[in-house]
DNA sequence: CTTTTAATGTAATATCGTAACAGTTTAACT
DNA sequence: AGTTAAACTGTTACGATATTACATTAAAAG
């Protein structure tokens, strides 16, 4: 019998303010590093305040570019060594087949995640499937292979883009 | 209830001898290029059979190195040109998470594909789990995404490193 | 207030991948 | 066969992504 919980699913509307979704993750960011004893510095705060105003992955690059606090170009390693503490926190999450970051949108939620990649509007969405990861782990068990982490990342149209022709 | 047929999954014993694989995968090609008359040229034929000689992944760069015929050094983008090919007739898969490529171990079997790749001895396996693709379709489709690839790449301890500790 | 740990600044460099274009080979068609 | 069109190759240059190394500064712990 299937269970009859809703799938979580994320996937950022046209019409989406990201105001909210900033400041929620800029938040959840303060109490998690509050509650870890990690340090929520401006470079930490602000790539992530940057990769939460967009809902298309940004490149680190990209990232570096939107960085220039009084006028003064960063170091790409300042983006990645930032990038690599918000990863850590899962606040961040990297979309391998793009070399591309997106924010969580599941934080704090103990959740699996498959990102949902829509090559028409770029949008990425996070979709939170539990059925999906156990049946990653139950198949890659019984093949004989210990899981650690799942990388699941699904190219296609979105819902939007579809109605849109 | 469960379905009986047997997972499909090829992961790499240690002992196991790559020149039957070779020899099968350059078959492969070969057949595969005549049905579809494409050119298996030169540069092909060393790519794949380089590809096919590891089962650890391997990036553009070291396949490049092992191109030195005649001592000539080749250009980079004489490896991704094969690899696109390669690809593109599914007789290598890339692994985003690593910038890299295997040979494909399923060769003319219509089949989706999934990654095991341990970190421990690198090597790389291939689940072939249609229960797996389809979770995955299901639940985008749910979701209201329109799935046209699946990108799934599980990174853990294989069998065999795990047994030697 | 000093020790130690974490974060930053800065420069250099490694790694991965593509664009552009001229030249050559192969296949297809009179 | 000779001509044309398409695919493949050679070569140069460059763009994009990511890391190492090390000196300095700031913060937390004792």
């Amino acid at each position: 019998m299937e269970d009859m919980e809703a799938l979580p699913v994320r996937f950022p509307s046209r019409k989406h303010n990201h105001s909210s979704c900033v400041n929620k993750l800029l938040g959840d960011a303060e109490e998690e590093c509050r509650r870890q004893k990690l340090r929520f510095t401006e470079h930490r705060r602000k790539v992530l305040e940057i990769i939460a105003s967009s809902h298309k992955p940004l490149g680190a690059y990209d990232i570096l570019e939107q960085m220039n606090f009084s006028g003064r170009r960063q170091a790409p390693v300042v983006a990645y060594r930032a990038l690599d503490f918000l990863i850590n926190l899962g606040l961040v999450h990297r979309l391998n087949s793009l070399n591309a970051f997106v924010a969580c949108m599941a934080v704090g939620e103990d959740h699996t995640a498959q990102f949902l990649i829509c090559r028409q509007c770029k949008n990425v969405g996070e979709l939170n499937s539990n059925k999906v990861s156990e049946r990653i782990e139950k198949d890659a068990v019984e093949a004989g292979f210990q899981v650690d982490q799942q990388l699941v990342e699904i190219i296609g149209i979105c819902y939007e883009c579809a109605e849109s022709g």
